[in-house]
RNA sequence: GGCGAAGUAGCUCAGCUGGUUAGAGCGGUGGAAUCAUAAUCCAUAGGUCGGGGGUUCAAGUCCCUCCUUCGCUACCA
């Protein structure tokens, strides 16, 4: 059985509807996942929905609607989201669901039997918004005399009796963790700030509530329910068979990386390795911390008015075109700035004019002069070993090894300028003037091209799925090459002699139009 | 206040452990080509690598300092 690979999302709070940035990790996480499937591994990427917490009690109630009812509809806007952009995750876990309800329960009892759980009381200011307590000293005075927490959100004084964690005696552990495995935090700056925050000290932490009972309840204490980080992090076990499937959830679990959000670094980064220890379970190797797209370089805000509705972008530039953009334009782990013309700019350039442009532009020589059967090959001249030299480094070694990196952006400047040698190729050898001149020749050239079309197709895949699958179809690559390994072996001949027939291509990127209520901004 | 990141061609950005004339894409300019989605290819544009100082035979690449932007964190009020 292939090696078994294990990535997650971060389980998104369906307060509203899924804004861009939960489409672009949705996005970067299936790329991953798509890579690794395409690397020969048995991939498991779980995404889903973290739909408790009085926060979510409250927007529903506000919208006059039953909370679970509420979180179904809210949900579900999530898991469209992932389909319409052609998200392969294995399995959409939502919190509310029983299986997970049984998970969180297991995983509190484990920490129970370590002793790291104790009730006691609390008495502090507590942010709804945030789901937090905050000390008076972390205070400070809003507009109209109100007391707000460090996130500008308003705070009341509550007392409940709660239980606590004892995270303070994972200290040591967590740093121990930090410096002995440099890339179990990523990128390096989100590291430094983990580690500079555990070396502050760690306080217990409140992980129960009884102010509302939306919730997966504690064990024993029916009172209280689970302080939702306990139980949202607690989905990346969930959906992978714990406690119950222990044959799965021993091949997948630990996760191989968690991609998440910058803003959710700690909780991933220090509360979920402590409970995991506190388990006896064993840690996810990686926590990623990607960064933030920003509109025109300027955060989205409601205030703003430039919050962009993901699904409106797929609809009108389609959803390959905006998973290029983002992964191509955006460096990973950082934030990244976008906007119609830079979508519009980027795509054309690179898919339309570029990668397109080169498989039309072959496919029809193939067409037109074989009659659509693929060219043999006449024995090749330096120039097409050089091309496939090119092809090959990218395709076998660059974008793998980037991508195996996360650095996806990189993997596809790889891919990129090795499409750009395609195309100085195709016109430095000018296929086309060879027709009766040289047709051996010409056949050679077109072979030479489709051959590293279809690598750089294959190489595609995990970021553009859906066209760069239809490519491969109108050329006829067997589903059995269309991975890294076997695209870079020699399937042309047994192709070319199926007697395969190439239809009239179709081309795979429009050119894309600036919508024009877009153009005129800043 | 502390820690950290960023500041490189008009724009968006690459530049790992310091080493020949600082790179790419887009845009601009001049050519070529016409197979192709008016797409492509070639050449080119002379940017004090935020300012200043230092280390070194040699510094975007290390050290110090200052400025600007951002992040994490602390504290005062």
């Amino acid at each position: 059985m292939s090696d078994p690979f294990y990535i997650t999302t971060a389980i998104a709070y369906p307060n509203g509807k899924p804004h861009i940035g939960h489409a672009y990790e949705a996005i970067a996480t299936d790329a991953i996942a798509r890579f690794q499937r395409l690397m020969g591994r048995d991939v498991r990427f779980i995404t889903g929905t973290d739909e408790h917490g009085l926060k979510m009690v409250q927007t529903a109630r506000a919208a006059g609607r039953d909370t679970l009812e509420f979180a179904d509809e809210m949900s579900s806007y999530f898991k469209e989201m992932c389909d319409k952009l052609n998200i392969s995750y294995t399995a959409f876990v939502r919190t509310s669901e029983d299986r997970h309800h049984q998970a969180s329960q297991a995983l509190w009892k484990a920490m129970e039997a370590s002793g790291d759980l104790y009730l006691d009381r609390y008495e502090g200011w507590y942010s709804v918004r945030d789901e937090a307590f905050y000390d008076e000293s972390e205070l400070h005075i809003g507009e109209g005399g109100i007391k707000l927490s460090p996130q500008d959100t308003p705070v009341e004084w509550t007392v409940e009796e709660t239980w606590f964690f004892r995270l303070s005696r994972y200290q040591d552990a967590l740093l121990k963790l930090f410096e002995e495995n440099p890339e179990f935090i990523q990128p390096d700056s989100r590291r430094n700030e983990v580690m500079r925050f555990v070396e502050g000290g760690l306080r217990d932490l409140s992980v129960s509530r009884t102010s509302f009972d939306w919730g997966v309840k504690v064990p024993g204490s029916p009172d209280h329910v689970m302080y939702v980080w306990v139980d949202a992090l607690t989905t990346y076990m969930t959906g992978v068979g714990y406690p119950d499937d222990r044959s799965e959830f021993a091949r997948f679990w630990p996760a191989d990386v968690h991609i998440i959000g910058k803003d959710i670094v700690r909780f991933h980064a220090v509360y979920w390795p402590a409970f995991l220890m506190s388990a006896g379970l064993p840690l996810p190797k990686r926590i990623f911390g990607h960064g933030f797209l920003l509109s025109r370089g300027e955060k989205m805000s409601k205030s703003l008015g430039n919050v962009v509705d993901p699904m409106e972008l797929a609809h009108l530039f389609g959803v390959d075109a905006l998973r290029y953009f983002f992964l191509r334009e955006v460096s990973f782990g950082q934030d990244g700035s976008y906007s119609a013309e830079a979508i519009v700019t980027r795509v054309n350039a690179d898919l339309a004019n570029s990668f397109g442009n080169l498989a039309q532009r072959t496919l029809s020589l193939i067409f037109k002069n074989c009659d659509g059967y693929l060219p043999e090959i006449h024995g090749h001249h330096r120039e097409d070993e050089e091309l496939f030299r090119t092809i090959g480094n990218s395709v076998s070694n660059e974008i793998p090894n980037h991508f195996q990196n996360l650095a996806m952006s990189q993997g596809l400047e790889s891919w990129i300028q090795a499409v750009f040698a395609c195309n100085a190729y195709i016109d430095a050898q000018a296929p086309w003037a060879l027709k009766k001149a040289d047709p051996k020749r010409m056949e050679t050239i077109l072979a030479t091209l489709f051959i590293s079309i279809a690598q750089l197709a294959v190489a595609a895949l995990p970021v553009i799925p859906e066209s760069a699958k239809k490519l491969l179809d109108q050329m006829g690559i067997p589903k059995a090459v269309r991975n890294f390994e076997m695209i870079g072996t020699h399937w042309y001949s047994g192709l070319a002699e199926s007697n395969y027939r190439l239809e009239q291509p179709q081309g795979l990127f429009p050119r894309l139009e600036l919508p024009l209520d877009e153009g005129s901004g800043t």
